[in-house]
DNA sequence: TAGATTGTTAATCGATTAACAATC
DNA sequence: TAGATTGTTAATCGATTAACAATC
């Protein structure tokens, strides 16, 4: 009998942290370096080396004290615990700029992800290809996606029809939603949904840096009394 | 005398909710609703009201017992605590497709920011204007950023050229980098980057999706023994 | 008034960091 | 061996949630 604690789930943190340590050790692994250990990607990163070895454990991988991980075994290890090892295909709605540019991304395959087809309403994009990827009409969209199995949308349609086209994708089996509209989408129970807020990111970044240079001016003015 | 716990900083968590609270709030205005109140917001984002009405006291809006916050002031103050009310010059360098696209959305006004140049080293775009910003050569940058008091900017180049982009930002006085690269960014102390790591984003969702159909494929297999 | 809601203090929870024994 | 490093347990820290008095 399986306990339930064995399907605790991953700690965001940790599912957050793991791909930059792919990034690094792939690096490593290219520069020749057999083994890694926590301290160096420590330092690469800014991290805690405990919480480096933490995540690690958590994905399963082991190393030799005093020597460290096998940095090739390590880097496919931990790419197999985010399940990037094989690709898993995904659709995307809205072949606007954005969603092209996404597109043209040839590197998601290295994440784990195939964007297999596009579906648009504008006519002048329908029928065409954009970096190889098939743009096909909406309305064929429940039709295929039943059929292909595809349970991961990329939606990067304006704002006002992100909730509607999200529901579509959601009746037609989709699982997991990367949206890219600034709203919060609604979505029943179950479903993932990953918001890409680009505008209140950049936002955020910008009033941190509202933060310093007010900081700044504070200490600026308090050298001055 | 001031005493240092006043410059204690925003916690990340609130600075990233706060947006959202903008957006369900101006939307309720719109439709002419006078008062909010954070079981109305708490419905609408799936947030905890306590943890609401943490942020809304920590940007300083108060409201009123069994009234509510007045919807308007509330939505001002929230602008005014994250900085977006004044707008804030930002460069961009790298006028790909990415680059282009995020251009292209003149909704950044909203959030604070405003590019108002581009660079990029492609003769085919120098010289341009891509959604009426004009794009320049990398070689004029540091000049121009001296010369405009930038401290924000956005690098959507080629991670083999986000490092040396990158400090040659810092350099001519960036202070802040929104970095689409997919690395981190090697910066002096005191500089902010925010990562905006497409690819480990598309391929966290992937794994969490992972998760599920692994854990449905578990059960399934449970139900038939 | 009664009930809803704010604002605040205390309790809980989870993630990070520190400490340290085991190991090569 | 000595020193570095893993793996794990305990302590700390910060964020979230619960409890509740004050208020309209």
């Amino acid at each position: 009998m399986i306990k339930e604690e064995t399907i605790r789930s991953i700690p965001e943190p940790t599912l957050r942290r793991v791909p930059s340590y792919c990034q690094v050790l792939l690096g490593l692994a290219e520069q020749g370096q057999e083994y890694v250990s926590c301290t160096q990607l420590s330092e690469a990163l800014h991290i805690d080396p405990t919480l480096i070895r933490k995540d690690i454990a958590l994905a399963g991988a082991t190393g030799r004290p005093k020597v460290g991980y096998l940095t090739r075994d390590l880097h496919r290890q931990l790419e197999n615990f985010l399940g990037w090892n094989n690709a898993r295909d995904a659709i995307l709605v809205g072949a606007g700029s954005l969603g092209s540019a996404l597109m043209g991304y040839k590197a998601f395959d290295q994440y784990g992800v195939n964007i297999v087809m596009a579906f648009d309403t504008d006519p002048e994009k329908v029928g065409r290809k954009i970096h190889d990827v098939p743009v096909l009409p909406l309305t064929r969209m429940p039709n295929l996606l039943e059929r292909m199995k595809v349970h991961l949308g990329i939606l990067t349609v304006p704002a006002e029809y992100a909730q509607t086209v999200g529901e579509l994708m959601v009746m037609n089996g989709i699982l997991a939603i990367w949206n890219f509209a600034p709203l919060a989408l609604k979505v029943p129970e179950g479903i993932i949904v990953q918001n890409e807020d680009l505008f209140s990111s950049l936002g955020i970044l910008s009033s941190k840096l509202a933060a310093v240079l007010k900081n700044e001016d504070d200490h600026f003015k308090e050298g001055e009394r």
